[in-house]
DNA sequence: CGGGTATTTGACGACTGTCAACGCCAGTGG
DNA sequence: CCACTGGCGTTGACAGTCGTCAAATACCCG
């Protein structure tokens, strides 16, 4: 596992609105109440690129994000040093927000692809949500559901046998990518810059077993899987084996 | 797996001022805000028979407690009917809040032991933190502490042996016992109205080799477990074990 | 082309689940 | 008081999933 730099990565700093995935995000709402100030405060657009932590567990939780172009992963450190995969953001997503003054970090985040994010200070978050009850409760949506998120992944990990949590895996991001319209081709075919490695932190394995249920996937023709890439051939199988329900886990 | 009744068993209710713990309770300032209001709206003191469910998974989230006095297990149902424990609720805990209207319940709550709860209309929780900032900040605090241990519990579940597992989840409930004074004893004695079988749903374990790791805990020297209750004999190696650490998991 | 990273595969072993049986205990009813 | 009963705890034998170790191959980028 190798080091990776600070963010030091950061390059330019550009306006918010030239971003052309604003108009889906969920937190657009801050974004645009948040606009008129941005500029001011020194809060902006950042981009980051791949592989680089956008930050870390423990680390004070000083900025939050609106991730609008690229993939991240949210993950926690175990103490031996292997990673646990809590959650990938896509574009859309808000992370990395903290309910507390002077909190640290519950968990760290690393830029999948190169990313795009808008960045927003905590305390001038906590501020907004003190004037603003529809965006406290936007942010409490957003809290609610990725806790939703969180139980449906204790409830795989505790329960579901590998296969059954890398088809869920697959499911959910297929199923997120769609409603981003960031699907290829007939609908099946899914951009996937995640490593084996990755997926495997996300699912509680070892890059190894990762493989090897790919592998089965692949042979019973579920799915073709490249690097950067996964066509989905069988998607009623996929969703049957990963028991993926669209609505209520998140 | 029996079949349980519906909260056909809740009998009395009387003021909630009348509960001891409600001193310590986390969520003392909704309590005494609420509490003028609370007879008037019928909305009170519950008591609830152990075993017995309080509310579902999939049930429309109608109110949410206050846990004034036993044990309570939050889990979340496999389609297989097997179950992952989420999270053990004690004395001041409060649970089963959903941010939205006209959600429902993520997970379910199971009395461990004989309980006394006191309920919230969520509609009302809804419209008090509306009005009054503190409520809200100390809701969202709640809701940001239960996801840091839901976090916890993704990271164990993926990464941890059951010993450590185990270990974990007894060395937090002995933390959790202390900060409320629920120890026995010189201290090293808890009170574990636990089976082990929820025991095992809690660490995704089946409840044979839940019993096993057990008995090597027992055999090390490290605690003794019978029905009922748990004797730490060391600490320190429990706590090694686990790797638990008292603040950031919550 | 060369070097580093990611994927793939096989052999082996450890950890955990499954199945089955038995013992213990508390509560119940005769 | 005692037998009965059901739930829980305990144990052993066995099987399967998954991790570990090691090596080979494929891919990407300079």
């Amino acid at each position: 596992m190798q080091k990776l730099k600070l963010n030091e990565v950061r390059q330019g700093r550009t306006r918010c609105t030239e971003c052309p995935i604003r108009q889906k995000a969920l937190f657009q709402v801050i974004a645009d109440e948040y606009l008129a100030e941005a500029e001011q405060r020194r809060v902006g657009q950042y981009r980051l690129a791949a592989r680089h932590p956008l930050y870390q567990e423990g680390a004070p939780a000083s900025m939050a994000y609106t991730l609008f172009d690229g993939w991240l992963l949210l993950y926690r450190t175990h103490s031996d040093g292997s990673r646990q995969g809590l959650r990938v953001a896509l574009p859309g997503d808000f992370v990395g927000y903290a309910a507390l003054d002077d909190t640290c970090y519950s968990h760290s985040a690393m830029a999948i692809t190169d990313i795009t994010v808008c960045g927003f200070r905590q305390a001038d978050l906590h501020a907004i949500i003190d004037h603003d009850l529809d965006i406290a409760r936007q942010i409490t949506n957003i809290q609610a559901r990725y806790l939703a998120i969180c139980e449906s992944n204790v409830l795989g990990l505790g329960r579901k046998s590998a296969e059954q949590r890398i088809a869920f895996t697959i499911a959910e991001l297929h199923h997120r990518l769609k409603a981003l319209d960031m699907l290829h081709g007939d609908g099946s075919e899914m951009p996937f810059p995640l490593t084996q490695e990755m997926l495997g932190e996300l699912t509680g394995l070892t890059p190894v077993h990762t493989n090897r249920v790919l592998r089965k996937l692949r042979n019973d023709g579920v799915l073709v899987s490249e690097r950067q890439r996964i066509v989905v051939n069988d998607h009623a199988r996929l969703v049957e084996i990963g028991e993926f329900q669209p609505d209520p886990a998140g």
